[in-house]
DNA sequence: CGTTGACGTGTCAATGTTGGAAGGTAAAGT
DNA sequence: ACTTTACCTTCCAACATTGACACGTCAACG
């Protein structure tokens, strides 16, 4: 019996989407990773440019110029368009399945409870400089260009809103295991 | 030059701190990481079984008893239990730096207007579903009992806190694409 | 002219991760 | 007695990810 594989891709997908927007380089793609993208979705080089290899191979993307040091540029093709649309429209997200920072909460317990306030406020000030961070993003960006811009917007609310549940909920726990009966 | 490695290994402390609370075999732990661990670190049976493995050659883990069908109970070891000290005092945590459900947003561009908003509307009710599911775990879970009870219930706090706002957001960002200027 | 820095692509080994297959034992129900 | 269900471990191929290293070019500066 075989089975249509349902693989996720993410990586596939960021970088149709990118290509989407406009053609660019391998060089020019780790860029947006590393600006645009560094909050949503982290890629290395090796990674970026052996999926161009692979979405060429399979016909998502085409080289459209070669440039001066052996610089390609690709752009994304029907096809890749078409996936592009099924992978946005036709496959359910996949919600985040690890936290490396709730797996340090969960064994906290481990720690006198001096140890376990003091990681907790921790957490609570590295969520408030996360959104400093943010703030100071939301500052430098010109939010009136590109299509990317408007949902970009979007997908940074979320990271200050998240950032300051973070913070609150923080504050809340360490307050929780400061004041419990049992020491 | 040598350098220490940075590695960060969670699946590793997650083990540690499951059998910190008590000794288990790798059956054991799989039930613990279906239901304990479930929406913090998800982990396959492989891996435990894998991991067992390698803690038990590292000596941070041992066999303390071998029952019934080939069964083997490990517990945690004087040099387990510091490596998890360590690991949640002296490590960072490493914040999440990927998500599926934000990159489809920054992506959402390609899509209509009118689909985008069906996108971000149904991500709302994705997080009103995932917190009744918390809120329901959070009646059938007895929590008067072990040490992971205290942390397990503001690790569930922050999943509650987590899909309220998810949802909020989600919502307001419909609105936002909804009722924009341009079409 | 020589150096530096930004541009630009490609490859590799080591490790982590997934999903499943294979192989078997004990207990409980019929 | 038989069968189902739960228990329990081990191994593996395929793929993803990381973090380097290797190679080479163009432009600007002093």
């Amino acid at each position: 019996m075989l089975e249509g594989k349902v693989e996720v891709m993410s990586l596939r997908h960021a970088v149709l989407g990118l290509l989407a927007d406009r053609p660019a380089s391998g060089y020019d793609l780790m860029k947006l990773f590393d600006t645009s993208l560094a909050n949503v979705w982290a890629a290395t080089q090796s990674q970026v440019y052996g999926e161009l290899g692979k979405l060429s191979d399979a016909g998502l993307v085409t080289v459209t110029a070669e440039g001066p040091r052996g610089r390609k540029e690709y752009a994304i093709t029907e096809a890749g368009e078409a996936e592009l649309r099924q992978w946005l429209t036709g496959t359910p997200p996949t919600p985040a399945r690890r936290s490396d920072s709730l797996l340090r909460v969960f064994f906290l317990g481990r720690l006198t409870r001096l140890e376990a306030v003091t990681y907790l406020e921790s957490e609570a000030s590295r969520a408030a400089a996360r959104r400093s961070a943010l703030q100071e993003l939301e500052g430098a960006v010109d939010w009136d260009e590109g299509p990317l811009s408007v949902y970009g917007r979007i997908v940074l609310e979320y990271g200050m809103r998240q950032s300051v549940m973070h913070e609150e909920w923080a504050r809340w726990a360490a307050e929780q295991v400061g004041s419990a009966d049992t020491p």
